[in-house]
DNA sequence: CTGAAAGCGCTAACAT
DNA sequence: ATGTTAGCGCTTTCAG
């Protein structure tokens, strides 16, 4: 395999010459370059990127830390999603992307050694993973980092960068949508209080939906379900349930079915999460769509812009929910 | 942050010594061992993983490379299963792992920049991104690889070293199964001819029930709805519905829900892949589990082998479905 | 068992 | 605009 030397040598000229020439310095000629180039395209020339990266002192990559625990995937695609986007902008600046499992017991070991092992620019950490311990550790030795999704104690995340989406606003969102078409009667079906991701989306109903009626139990299917039946034997029937997540909207549909009950004209229903499976069911679920490759990609950028300006101020990112009408909602006049 | 010469300094011996006491070789002293270890822990040394890299010439990492456009991970989290478990026993290996997005078209351009450029060891490449190209390339070049899912075209892949659940043993096992229990009369609902693990699964079916009826369509939620009303309006009802897939499976179900038959008294039903969903069902699927996590694990394992051991000749390596029994189906008698 | 020294291939500051 | 040169921090012969 040649070397830079090697093409230094063919092309008559020094070898910071031919770095220059290849990593596009103003101060070598046109023609220098372009020859460089041919000579170096001719004898199949590819710097070597691991003595690149020994030299530059940088990576040029990040580290995605999460759980990847089997099952990952299919419980929580949103995860991946995320990753997929953050791949993708991190390639666009040049960052490679490396994924590693973690868990939140070990995670600040794993990181400390990372960043101190200098194996990687920077860490793009799933909230799941996120301690208080981390935390300071981040924010102390100034480490470039953005975290997905919002750290969910306070106490531990305050000083983290992190991205997440707006929640409360997607909540909104929904209920605004619904009042625009006439809904009077809703429900909400969510999770305890303790699924911060829930709560957020109902408080976010709730700032348009004054009295509206919440249902609560675990984020399955089996839970979604009973909430269905439970609202339908409601003494007045709601015109319409707001699922907090995809498995309880998933669970809800199967109730309605089970009472033959139709959608959007016997119940409307709206949920969260875009899941391409919301396309498949019939109908068509109108969903509050928060678009998770798009928060990856975001993160991605941000973490390219703290690595590259250690200083910079950003702290926090948010982005925003859009509404996705199809059939499981209509409108109902006024 | 200390060097290993700061390290040195410190503990009264050269550099190689250092360095040869932590990375464990046999001629140094038990005793400096300890020593140098102590005074390393103290300074807080981790050895710079850039100059390793350099130094070693060896990333000890791998790059996982498949399409990972926006909702791949809805779509397919099965190939993110498979990533975890790569990552699981690349990391237990010393290795890690990148991500990195490619297309079929230019995954030559990109295998080999990876490999000319030396940024990694070895290249772990989904099926569905492999070309006749490549194949040729990867095999030419002597690079360590394993392809994850069997190449799908016979004569772009015969010379690649692939990793893939047996399906058609699947197939088998599913039929034997649901034979040992009783059922007689069974439908098989599958996608098209062109859906390799589809006709697969099917062709291990056909291996034991000789004249089972075929159903086809798309693999989707909607086709396995249709597939399911056609099946229940066969003059002769089946006893059971072997689905290649879980959304022909979901299908199905749907369709038996709406028209009121009962699982497994009105119909039965058997799917393959275990994603979790099989386990919310009502009531629970038995399924053909093909461990897609234990896949990328033996694929890590299997890269790292070739790694090390270029020469080494496994080309293929099949992993082995197993029945997981559940309420969709149950003892019929003789 | 330990140390000296030669790289690894490239970047970047500095000199010309 | 181009070349000279000093590293980057570690591994690994090879000599002692």
């Amino acid at each position: 395999m040649a070397t830079i030397k090697d093409v230094a040598r063919e092309a008559g000229v020094s070898i910071s010459t031919v770095s220059k020439a290849i990593n596009g310095s103003y101060t070598i000629s046109e023609e220098q370059i372009k020859h460089i180039k041919k000579i170096a395209a001719q004898m199949g020339y590819k710097p070597n990127a691991r003595a690149q990266t020994f030299a530059r002192k940088s990576t040029r990559s990040a580290v995605f830390l999460s759980c990847l625990d089997r099952n990952t995937a299919f419980v929580n695609p949103h995860m991946f999603e995320m990753i997929s986007g953050a791949e993708s902008s991190l390639r666009e600046k040049g960052y490679s992307l490396f994924l590693q499992h973690c868990e939140a017991k070990d995670i600040c070991h794993i990181a400390k050694g990372i960043i101190d092992s200098k194996s990687a620019d920077g860490l793009l950490i799933h909230a799941s993973v996120i301690t208080r311990e981390l935390s300071i550790m981040l924010t102390r030795g100034n480490i470039p980092h953005i975290v997905i999704g919002k750290p969910e104690k306070p106490e531990a995340g305050n000083s983290l960068c992190w991205i997440d989406n707006n929640n409360c606003l997607a909540g909104e969102v929904a209920a605004r949508y619904l009042l625009e078409l006439g809904y009077k009667t809703a429900v909400f079906a969510g999770g305890y209080e303790t699924d911060k991701i829930s709560e957020d989306r109902l408080s976010g109903v709730q700032n348009e939906m004054k009295d509206i009626v919440v249902l609560r139990g675990e984020s399955s299917i089996g839970d979604g379900n009973r909430m269905g039946l439970e609202l339908l034997s409601l003494p007045e029937r709601p015109q319409v349930v707001i699922c907090a997540n995809n498995h309880l909207a998933y669970g809800c549909l199967q109730a309605f079915r089970s009472k033959n009950v139709s959608i959007p004209d016997g119940i409307s229903l709206v949920a969260f999460d875009d899941h391409p499976f919301a396309l498949f069911m019939n109908p068509p679920l109108t969903t509050v769509s928060i678009d998770v490759y798009e928060m990856g990609v975001q993160a991605g950028k941000l973490l390219v812009s703290k690595i590259r300006k250690p200083g910079m101020q950003v702290q926090s990112f948010t982005t925003v929910p859009t509404l996705v009408a199809r059939g499981s909602t209509h409108n109902v006049g006024t």
